[in-house]
DNA sequence: CTAACTATGTGAAGCCATTCACAAAACAGT
DNA sequence: ACTGTTTTGTGAATGGCTTCACATAGTTAG
């Protein structure tokens, strides 16, 4: 799907990275200078030309003989997905989901900041979560464009998901995530990650229902 | 991956599976009686042929020249799936995720129902969410099995998570579904599906920093 | 400095999912 | 009943991701 200089670039390539990058943050923890394609990949359940095949399409990281270099290759996978900067995000839904959300230190440790929160009901705007005031959806697109909100986050149900989700693609937003359990559309140019916990609970009632059939050959 | 009758299943399948049951579902409020894979295709981003491949592993459900039966389409993918039925969930932790998960409504819709709390804080057992009681993480084993739990849910931190997976996998459970931000391990006949929102947010943050790079051939 | 070893980087091969294309089957109108 | 149209179901072709395999290059020990 995307490419960088040429060559396309797979999302399970890019979910890789960020496997490796958690990776390489315990390798650096625990005090390994560097690391070879064979752990990193035993670490997780990867063959290690998997792992050299992912970090090819980015440049050569590593070392013949010697392998990669943990605190070095973290930072440059830091760079390639761009969590060493920080990023304006906006929540809109602060129901059950988007407090947690708020709640969910993770975000803000890679500089992920949660800067403005939408609701559509009177009794939550002018409410603060979190020391973050929630403002009326109505001023959605003007908040954030004010804002330079980069990222938008909904937690809202699915009935209106595709109506916020429009609002925020004609406001200049190019990546959402989205947690309402429906199936959205996006321009072309806009990125979503879609949340979908019933569809994840779906995927293991599948499995538990099928699985004296796996191998029915 | 998976096999049924000596096919291959890959999890898109199933994925998509998810998705038509939804559309179906809208489709059958509208009042429709028939559905082409034409129109349940257009209606996603998807093709015809790849709809009726979807739905070919698991039998024939359409009439060449009219298309699919709404209801009764609907009706056997609830079933392939096993949402046709009720599953015993316990949730592992009710911190600001555990708590959003307890009230999200959509779970019971599916059939999805919990039915035991855990939490490892001495100041939340014995306390109640929605109705039901949080129990010691101590007790967790023995009450899995006495309450035939098919289904866990995990909302734990990243630092515990392994722990309580390998000790859910002895009590027999082989579908978990985990919120940690960690890569997990589970043994090859358990099923384990991972949301880790800080991964999908790097999702985005890769597109949003390498959008003027996609086609730089 | 040399020899033996280790591990990367990458073209080619293999494999799996998606799409194509068409025969088969049912419908609809006459 | 017949003809033309619609749409399924599926083997074959395509395309893309993963794995293989090896030349290349750097390390380590003597």
């Amino acid at each position: 799907m995307v490419r960088i200089t040429g060559k396309r670039i797979s999302e399970s390539t890019i979910n890789r990275l960020s496997i490796y990058y958690r990776i390489l943050e315990s390798l650096e923890r625990e005090g390994y200078q560097t690391v070879s394609s064979k752990d990193l990949a035993q670490r997780e359940k990867l063959t290690p030309a998997q792992v050299r095949k992912d970090l090819s399409f980015f440049g050569q990281f590593g070392t013949r003989g010697l392998g990669y270099p943990v605190s070095e290759l973290r930072r440059q996978i830091a760079e390639i997905l761009g969590i060493n900067k920080r990023w304006n995000v906006a929540l809109v839904g602060i129901g059950n989901v988007g407090s947690a959300l708020v709640s969910y230190k993770e975000f803000a440790k890679q500089g992920f900041q949660i800067k403005l929160i939408f609701d559509n009901d009177q009794r939550k705007i002018g409410s603060f979560h979190k020391g973050i005031e929630v403002h009326d959806v109505k001023n959605l697109k003007s908040l954030l464009n004010k804002n330079n909100i980069e990222i938008v986050i909904l937690a809202v149900p699915a009935s209106v998901a595709q109506l916020i989700i429009d609002e925020v693609v004609s406001a200049g937003v190019s990546a959402i995530l989205s947690f309402a359990p429906a199936n959205l559309r996006v321009p072309s140019n806009v990125t979503l990650r879609s949340v979908n916990m019933a569809m994840e609970l779906e995927h293991l009632s599948f499995h538990l229902t099928n699985e004296n059939l796996y191998y029915t050959a």
